[in-house]
RNA sequence: GCACCUGUAGCUCAACUGGAUAGAGCGCCAGACUACGAAUCUGGAGGUUCGGGGUUCGACUCCCUGCAGGUGCACCA
């Protein structure tokens, strides 16, 4: 019996054997579809007979119980076997199939090995450009999807077997910088400078951007600060270089708190001596035209970008981002050989994205290079409860700071409610944990493509599918192995388990050993809700597991195997939520 | 005007990209702690999947059309 990590994957494979050898009419046409079932029906199910058979005038159910009975020995011995219905063909997991994947994948290392054989991103090289703030601001609450989807999206891919190189391509080069540089010259506080830079400049940038949009002077005497600034000017990237490194300094505080690592911070400044190049290959491919002063690119055969412009250079000769999202392109490409990039964007620059790809296309297409794969992983804007994007009462963006700040706030509360016991310093680190940990969660368990509603209560109310019913499940696990005195995953504690019988038990189990097909779901769509999902699903198979069958038995082949349980829900959630890029602890 | 996203239980969301009787949480009702952590569990009520056509064995999902909300569309990123 060959348990593979992914079974519907294997029972895929069975299933298209079988009909080479029952000698089914145009077998290699016939794709079994094998999926997770609805539990009523079993563990897996074929759904590929039914359109298969209907194609060719056959009858579904005469298909499928001639595949059913051409499948091997291995399969039978694996799981009962069922046609129902139409012509589904069902399988429903043996307890000791359960138990021997439980037994074959028991390790973090093991997981990690199973997700990435046999995975199409073994070997491909991703860049994920994701978080990607502008300079010269505070982090707000519309930095934080990027940032957390991207870090998840990030993980999976990695633990899918693809090399990842995540950039943070930082907003450091754009016009915003004419606009303080502007300012600086004229409404520099040079105390509140010293005291806190990057307050300073983004009041220096909201001064210089009013007075750019009350005088067309001072808009266009900042357009030309841009101009030199991007031209080398050296007083102009002595103020920038002031406000960069500000900028970093506060942002890496928030990335230490999610969680978050880049290996590259290549920001937009970066490209400015590659953007030349792009403007000379475009021009020379035919591809780009001037247009009211600005080069630009048209896509005739497409409804809109025919005559939406997709701008390279400005008018007055600077960069903009589509400037150096096309260096970009190239820089990674070359430099780190990528096959595949996400760009980690809020879904509003859907246009820019879809124009910025096409031109990647036809570019490289002309050029003799080979295409990378483009992705945008986009997602919906952040509400606030009353379905209007999220600000302060004063109008405001809610600075991620602050709600970061506010979030452990309303965590230590809880903790000091629930468990008042525990020591201070420890309930502070708990809720630094449940905090970061919620809001993350709440932003990744729904499907990204939506706006997201943000409600405090709901996302620390610590019911339902919040990051904290599954860190209390994994606490609760912890507990017990504590009063047990065993180590998870400790084979002597598994040692001489008995066979797996009672529902709960079962159940279990048969959540458990899908958890590949929750993580294929997840990083071949780019879409970690459904790991979420799964991860909410387990944790509540193993709440209601927890209250059927104790675990510290006097019997001892049945400890034996319920903590085996718990030390592979253990393992599978603590492996899924640390790939969200959640921590976990051991009480709370 | 054109395009994209969204519309599912009172509320917040799922539904594995076309599969079986559309599922969870909150809220509501009724139960379970002198058993390993009750931040938990068990059960119940709650649906014209925005409307109308179509495609097919099968549609929340695909196509057409209408409605409602959001977003983008020449030098901000």
């Amino acid at each position: 019996m060959e348990l593979s990590f992914n079974l519907a994957a294997r029972l895929d494979a069975d299933l298209q054997a079988a009909a080479r050898n029952a000698d089914l009419a145009d077998a290699a046409a016939f794709a079994p579809e094998v999926r997770v079932a609805d539990a009523r029906h079993g563990d897996f199910q074929a759904n590929g007979v039914l359109g298969y058979a209907k194609a060719r005038k056959l009858n579904p159910r005469a298909v499928a119980e001639k595949l059913a009975a051409a499948l091997g020995p291995s399969v039978r011995e694996m799981c009962d076997i069922a046609i129902a219905g139409p012509g589904f063909i069902n399988f429903t997991l043996r307890p000791a199939a359960l138990h021997g994947w439980l037994q074959r994948w028991a390790s973090r290392a093991a997981l990690a090995m199973g997700a990435a054989e046999n995975s199409p991103l073994s070997g491909q090289t991703w860049v994920v450009d994701y978080s990607s703030p502008n300079t010269a601001k505070q982090m707000h609450v519309g930095h934080l999807r990027s940032a957390v989807i991207g870090e998840a999206v990030a993980r999976l891919l990695a633990f899918g077997g693809a090399h990842v190189i995540r950039d943070n391509h930082l907003g450091d080069w754009g016009t915003q910088f004419g606009k303080i540089i502007w300012a600086y010259r004229r409404h520099l506080d040079a105390a509140a400078l010293a005291r806190d830079p990057l307050e300073e400049f983004e009041r220096l940038y909201k001064a210089g951007h009013a007075a750019a949009e009350a005088y067309p002077a001072a808009l266009k005497e900042a357009q030309q600060e841009l101009v030199k600034l991007q031209s080398g000017d050296a007083d102009n990237l002595a103020i920038w270089k002031k406000i960069g490194d500000a900028s970093l300094g506060a942002f890496q505080q928030i990335y230490d708190r999610l969680g978050i690592r880049f290996d590259h911070t290549l920001g937009e400044s970066f490209y400015n001596d590659k953007v030349e190049q792009v403007y000379r290959e475009l021009t020379a491919a035919g591809l780009a035209t001037e247009s009211q002063g600005a080069l630009v690119v048209f896509h005739p055969e497409h409804p809109r970008f025919a005559t939406q412009p997709f701008i390279i250079r400005k008018s007055d000769g600077a960069a903009n981002y589509a400037s150096t999202d096309l260096a970009t392109v190239l820089y990674r490409c070359g430099h780190f050989q990528s096959d595949a990039i996400a760009y980690v964007i809020d879904s509003r620059q859907g246009d820019h994205c879809e124009q910025l790809f096409l031109t990647v296309q036809k570019w490289f297409a002309q050029t003799g290079r080979r295409a990378p794969r483009l992705e945008h992983v986009s997602f919906g804007t952040v509400l606030g409860e009353g379905g209007k994007p999220l600000k302060t009462k004063s109008g405001e963006n809610i600075r991620l700071k602050e709600l970061l700040a506010e979030a452990e706030e309303r965590a230590f509360a809880l903790v000091g409610d629930k468990s008042a016991d525990l020591p201070e310093p420890e309930r502070r680190a708990i809720a630094a944990v449940v905090s970061v940990g919620s809001v993350q969660y709440a932003d990744l368990a729904q499907n990204r493509s939506s706006d997201y509603v943000f409600a405090w209560d709901k996302m620390i109310s610590l019911d339902g599918n919040t990051a904290a019913y599954l860190l209390y499940a994994v606490a609760r696990i912890h507990s017990i192995f504590r009063k047990l005195g065993a180590a998870p995953g400790d084979a002597a504690a598994e040692a001489g388990a008995s066979a797996l019988e009672t529902p709960a038990e079962l159940a279990l189990a048969r959540k458990l050993v899908k958890f590949p097909d929750a993580l294929q779901t997840a990083t071949t769509s780019l879409r970690p809700h459904f790991l979420c999902l799964y991860l909410y699903e387990l944790a509540g198979e193993f709440s209601a597991f927890y209250a059927a069958d104790k675990v510290a038995v006097d019997d001892l082949p049945i400890r034996a195997r319920r903590l085996l349980l718990c030390a592979r829900t253990l393992l599978i959630l603590e492996t899924g939520l640390q790939l969200l890029g959640l921590r976990t602890l051991q009480r709370m």
